[in-house]
DNA sequence: GGTAGGATGGGCT
DNA sequence: GCCCATCCTACCC
């Protein structure tokens, strides 16, 4: 199975792949950039909250302007004020009255953008995310989607609007920088600007969405 | 391997 | 009242 940090085996007389270790916690001048910059580069990074983390396999870029699929473009509400806020935020949000999703906010303070945070490599506590989502069966599905991967990390709306460069939430390199390559594809769930080439995945990882989507149509 | 339908509630028109 | 940046189960090849 191709993961981030290498070929993970079946069979359990060959040693895991080492734990990766946690280099330091993104500066808010990473996310005072263009969303879709961030929403590239935050692919291979680790988000960590608790005891729990995993590496950023894919992401999506929310734009303001007339992108009409971010919940910005309906303007400053309640609900969309920290996507108007300084960078380096949590946006968490409910969806479909069940999951929540989290987001990170990007570009200069009063302008709008985020990054959804899609899918997550678990890389520790992975004991803990089992038992906060006990129907995922296999580790590729502990965190596999935006709704699985808050309740694996234990992120909820109490989070919103968290400083994400310093507390309890934060996103940090790893130690040691991987190469990989990325693919660009259009967002998945959205019908809105739905052919808009905004997500982004580490090519091949085992570890994206999962499900029928029409996700093909790769871009690049 | 695949698809269809239901759960469930906040935000906005 | 309608629309969701979703997930899970049941059921069907």
């Amino acid at each position: 199975m191709l993961s981030f940090y290498g070929r993970i085996s079946e069979d359990s007389s060959v040693p895991p792949a080492p734990r990766p270790t946690l280099g330091p916690i993104l500066k808010r001048a990473f996310y005072d950039r263009p969303t879709v910059e961030v929403a590239r580069d935050l692919l291979g990074k680790i988000l960590v909250h608790g005891n729990a983390a995993g590496v950023i396999v894919e992401t999506e870029a929310y734009l303001g302007g007339d992108d009409l699929a971010a919940h910005s473009a309906r303007g400053l509400t309640e609900r969309t004020r920290v996507i108007f806020g300084p960078p380096g935020h949590a946006y968490v949000y409910v969806i479909y009255g069940m999951y929540e999703c989290l987001n990170l906010v990007v570009e200069a303070d009063g302008k709008p953008g985020c990054v959804l945070i899609r899918a997550l490599e678990p890389v520790a506590g992975v004991h803990l995310m089992r038992r906060r989502r006990p129907a995922a069966r296999r580790l590729e599905d502990l965190a596999s989607g935006p709704g699985k991967l808050t309740l694996a990390m234990g992120i909820t709306r109490a989070l919103n609007g968290a400083d994400v460069t310093r507390g309890g939430l934060v996103v940090r390199r790893p130690a040691v920088e991987r190469a990989f390559e990325t693919d660009v594809t259009p967002r998945i769930g959205i019908r809105q600007c739905a052919d808009w080439p905004l997500r982004f995945i580490i090519r091949g990882n085992r570890f994206v969405t999962k499900g029928t989507f029409r996700a093909a149509g790769f871009v690049r």
